[in-house]
RNA sequence: CGGGCCGUAGCGCAGCUUGGUAGCGCGCCUGAAUGGGGUUCAGGAGGUCGGGAGUUCGAAUCUCCCCGGCCCGACCA
């Protein structure tokens, strides 16, 4: 490729909109351009990358022995509403000319288990499938460029098995995959246990990458490299030793004092650690109360996995005042009777605590869990904090702002039992098969890329990913012996395969130079006449800024065995 | 879904308070010089001021409605 003939519309300025470092370069190297909210085009460059990341998905997939496939992103609803997930909100939906409803795909499980009814023997097991396939998912904010889109490229991937412990197997095998496709993106990912949220499913994995553009917290553990999506991580917390207190509670008038902060600067109050947090939800349209320690926080998704529920809200304020007689900021669980109650175990044993009376402007105080409250689950419900000690190891946890960039659930049958996917097995009884679901969000890991190898003049992109390899800088266009020599290098590094760009433009060096360093590409020999009167072309390294002298005989050789050096 | 902000040339912005027929920087085109880090000079092209309605002699500017985009929070398969 000449970069003279080439569509790179390189911008010098950031975007407006844009607010992460992934987004922002990504605009301005050329790569992307935003057609709506969350809806992007790739550019030429764009498009190599994104090519480049599916070549080294697959090549993990097919060693795994994975197939690929390509299915439809236009579905008929009644597939979605025999597994119930036709109302799911981020479904988009249109209709077609005879008034019937078609989807746009937001994930495929439906349709490759109606594809696994033509399987009909345990022998024909275990498959894997996979796919590229434009996923649409109507989100309520899309934001930060490609990392959180509303149509985007995934790598779907699917595993087929008639017992449990293929799909233990599966899912390890994908794990690896996945372990190895994103070190080879040049991302270090932290895979941590997740909530499977309403996939549905016995266990899941992320792979999160480390990024302040992410979304996702992270707890990990240095020490023994334990490490959870804050949806689902837990800590150990130290022993606090609480006095006796009256026999019963007491109800204290606290006018005006409705938050734990206040009670605790309270006159006769208590610190944040000796009250109750009250939190009424209405989980699955039953009203609940969620009790925590007054500094603890709590995690929606854990609510709705102790529960088993699939949604949960925050109360209104009427539905709070009808259930309790109190406002927000007064309540609690004492003698509370015909609600249901649960309580983090942080609450466990615990007494003289502060806690509401539902009365407004009342508390109790000298509460005890066991003697005054009914807690009819406990459940681990409260957010873990940067600090608290490693539920492993007792080492410090740190909790890191992350994007997700890969996800790997075990199934089970949801999905083929509503679809009717079965097998014969050994003793010849039909049963559902047992599947997973792995996905890789393809634009997003390119962004994911970006923010982890940027620096002030633009994007490094790691060898395996880089839209080209090498750019043959030419310094002087208009100076004959230059841009013979440069495009020499280019015919030698073309011929042996490498992925190079001649910049034979008439522009200044200067911009040359800026240009090639925002694209990101990791090597460029600069072809100029001051260098070729000593027989020398310049090497550079994109990361670390490398520079030095080669002979322009031996040039081409030089990157590519550094190139070489680099793929994996 | 709550809160905030913004839509004026390809990109980044000013002009709006106080209405008078649109401007700056970069980019782009032509020519010349220059050629190892966004060079310089001269000339030039490019805008339904997001859309619609209204007020007015006159609207980028004032009023109303609509559309779109961004950020924070909530949510997230």
């Amino acid at each position: 490729m000449r970069w003279s003939q080439a569509f790179i519309p390189t911008l010098r300025d950031d975007p407006a909109d844009a607010e992460a470092a992934s987004h922002k370069l990504l605009v301005r190297g050329g790569f992307i351009r935003q057609l709506m909210a969350g809806v992007y085009s790739q550019l030429p460059l764009g498009l190599r990358v994104h090519a480049k990341i599916e070549g080294i998905i697959r090549e993990e997939l097919a060693k795994i022995g994975g197939q690929e496939f390509s299915l439809p992103s236009l579905l008929p609803s009644d597939i979605l509403e025999k597994s119930g997930r036709i109302g799911v909100d981020v479904l988009f939906s249109l209709k077609d000319r005879h008034g019937a409803t078609a989807c746009l795909g937001f994930t495929h499980e439906e349709i490759f288990a109606w594809l696994a009814r033509e399987l009909r023997s345990y022998k024909q097991l275990p498959q894997i499938w996979f796919q590229f396939q434009t996923k649409f998912r109507d989100e309520e904010r899309p934001k930060s460029g490609l990392l959180r889109v509303r149509e985007f490229v995934m790598k779907d991937s699917y595993s087929f098995d008639a017992t449990s412990e293929g799909l233990d197997y599966a899912f390890q095998q994908h794990f690896e995959a996945y372990r190895k496709i994103f070190e080879r993106c040049g991302l270090d990912t932290l895979a941590v246990e997740a909530s499977s949220g309403s996939m549905g499913g016995s266990e899941s994995i992320e792979f999160m990458v480390e990024t302040t553009a992410g979304e996702d917290w992270v707890v990990s553990c240095a020490a023994c490299g334990y490490a959870a999506n804050v949806e689902k991580a837990t800590s150990l917390l130290g022993p606090i030793s609480d006095e006796a207190g009256p026999e019963a509670p007491e109800k204290f008038a606290t006018p005006g004092v409705h938050t734990i902060e206040e009670i605790a600067a309270f006159e006769g109050g208590a610190p944040a650690d000796c009250q109750i947090k009250t939190l009424v939800y209405v989980v699955d349209d039953q009203l609940t109360l969620a009790l925590l320690r007054g500094d603890h926080a709590l995690v929606e998704q854990k609510l709705l996995d102790g529960t088993g529920a699939t949604a949960a809200r925050p109360a209104g304020a009427d539905e709070i005042q009808g259930a309790l007689g109190a406002s927000a900021g007064s309540l609690g669980a004492v003698g509370v009777s015909d609600l249901r109650v649960v309580a983090d175990p942080a609450l466990t044993g615990r007494k003289n605590l502060v806690t509401g009376a539902n009365e407004d402007g009342f508390h109790l105080r000298g509460v005890s869990m066991e003697r005054d409250i009914r807690v009819d689950e406990w459940m681990d419900l409260r957010e873990v904090t940067e600090g608290e000690a490693c539920p492993l190891c007792e080492a410090e946890l740190a909790v890191r702002k992350t994007a997700e960039v890969g996800h790997i659930f075990k199934l089970g049958t949801k999905y083929s039992e509503a679809l009717g996917a079965q097998v014969l097995d050994k003793n010849g009884k039909q049963v559902p098969i047992i599947m997973g679901s792995y996905g890789i969000g393809v634009g997003r890991a390119m962004a994911a890329i970006v923010e982890r190898w940027n620096d002030d003049n633009g994007i490094i992109w790691p060898v395996n990913v880089a839209p080209f390899e090498v750019v043959v800088t030419v310094v002087n266009p208009k100076d004959v012996e230059s841009s013979e020599a440069g495009q020499r290098i280019y015919e030698q590094l073309l011929g042996d395969g490498i992925d190079v760009v001649l910049d034979d433009r008439d522009e200044r060096p200067g911009v040359k130079f800026k240009d090639a360093e925002l694209v990101g590409i990791p090597y460029r020999i600069t072809v100029g006449p001051k260098g070729l009167a000593n027989g020398k072309v310049e090497f550079f390294r994109r990361r670390g800024a490398e520079k030095r002298d080669v002979d322009v005989h031996k040039a081409a050789d030089v990157v590519q065995n550094a190139v070489l050096e680099e793929r994996r």
